[in-house]
DNA sequence: CCAAAAGTGTTGTTTTTACACCCATGA
DNA sequence: TCATGGGTGTAAAAACAACACTTTTGG
């Protein structure tokens, strides 16, 4: 049986959208001391992939990442960032993509637009998990969170975008400061030394990760803690939007 | 009058390369203590650009970007580091191309691949200047270096393309060394200082860095010392090029 | 011998690291 | 009341910054 939605797509997109060029986006959650990624799986496949998509004709790249991650996924207004891309010539798998295909009983002539060759631009996003209700397109029949490191093999060079994007956030951490779009509006110390020990790999000293970031300047504390927790209730932040913008441009060390 | 040569290239680049995709070099050199970048002055123009060209139908963006810069400038197997896509739907700009072709005695049909909106993905390099020279291609009459500052209003976005290069070189600074590409193979300590402040636009303590750096263990000292030089002949160094290339991985604070 | 540039040393300050201790809370 | 996690202090070590002094060279 024919996708009706996938056949539409495939019919008109060379009238729409550039050729040979795609993006993808890395969008990251935090949620219960996991860093997550979202991934959409594709009617007629088991397999999951990024949400990608195409190129308008007069579209800059950053408004068509926003509008394909808004389209695919039901994720509004997310800031999304660039970082690769991804050219190997081999990269566009034409055997994946004809099984697909073939999978949804749609034939493609050779030659055609969809058939071509492309290159992908890496784009990534961080965004606060709990506030975001995912939705899968038409072409999906899933959209989910999944940790990272337990996603098995994504379609095409998927998992190697995402390695990229993870290696790029690590780095990023070191002299720009994060947590904003991974966190709720409040959130704790320990929280948020989790979501560094998570994206970095490796634990923390509590005591001096506590004193490092708040010489940062970038936190505000709360007049409230933490309610309803076993043990003591922790002190709840926010992050002070001005200065936090202000780091996100000038770097941390104010090197 | 025509140029054949670059008539040549627009009748036939729709069958040899990608659709609205080009690239474009930022070669950074080091001379007489200032940083300079290799630009292009095209024929019938009196502006300069960067030397920028387009992918092969199965060319990956690295292997062209390679290509095209040893086409473009002459100069051969350099390194080259993508940085940025640039995507803005005004950045090729229509009335600029067509008043150049107007200028070169050439007409292309509207709708030509040549007047297609193109995306450029930014590529930098950082290369030894007293080893390079550099050769004007056929579309060209002239590539030199020129002080970073001194350009004027490059073609297009160029302006704006090395503009983005420069800012992603002062960072790389932070966590990377920098230099191998840059200096001639034996190069003293106050020479590699200069280079550092040329890049971060600001003066440092001759015997901070003289000491930070050694830390970094990437230098070797050399059994002589610079000749024929005014006052005390300075010491001479090469990189260490296995932990150059370390430190290039992992990044320098070992962070 | 002197001016200018190169090399080395010292010292006080700041930042980082590795801890120990106290506090609050639910079970 | 006790185990557990949260908050604060402190001292040693390392890194950094600001400087003074010595050495070498060409003129």
């Amino acid at each position: 049986m024919a996708q009706k939605e996938l056949k539409e797509f495939i019919d008109n997109a060379s009238q729409i959208y550039l050729s040979h060029l795609s993006l993808d986006c890395v969008v990251f959650g935090f949620h219960d001391g996991q860093l997550k990624v979202l991934l959409l799986k594709m009617k007629n496949s088991d397999r999951w992939s990024l949400p990608g998509g195409f190129i308008k004709q007069a579209e800059s790249m950053e408004t068509a990442a926003i509008r394909v991650l808004n389209e695919r996924t039901g994720l509004d207004s997310i800031f999304l960032q660039q970082f690769h891309v991804f050219s190997d010539p081999g990269r566009s798998d034409n055997k994946e993509k004809n099984a697909h295909l073939r999978r949804a009983g749609i034939a493609v002539p050779a030659g055609h637009w969809f058939m071509q060759r492309f290159l992908s631009v890496g784009f990534y996003a961080l965004v606060d998990f709990s506030t975001v209700t995912p939705q899968p397109d038409a072409f999906s029949d899933d959209c989910a969170w999944w940790d990272i490191g337990e996603t098995g093999q994504l379609i095409l060079d998927h998992s190697r975008i995402l390695f990229k994007a993870l290696e790029v956030l690590r780095l990023q951490l070191h002299y720009q400061p994060i947590g904003y779009n991974l966190l709720p509006p409040k959130f704790t110390m320990p929280e948020l030394q989790k979501l560094y020990e998570t994206i970095l790999g490796r634990k923390l000293d509590r005591r001096n990760f506590h004193r490092k970031i708040l010489s940062y300047e970038i936190l505000r504390p709360l007049k409230e803690k933490r309610q309803g927790v076993a043990h003591k209730a922790p002190q709840l932040y926010s992050f002070d939007t001005i200065k936090y913008q202000k780091a996100l441009k000038e770097g941390l060390g104010g090197i």
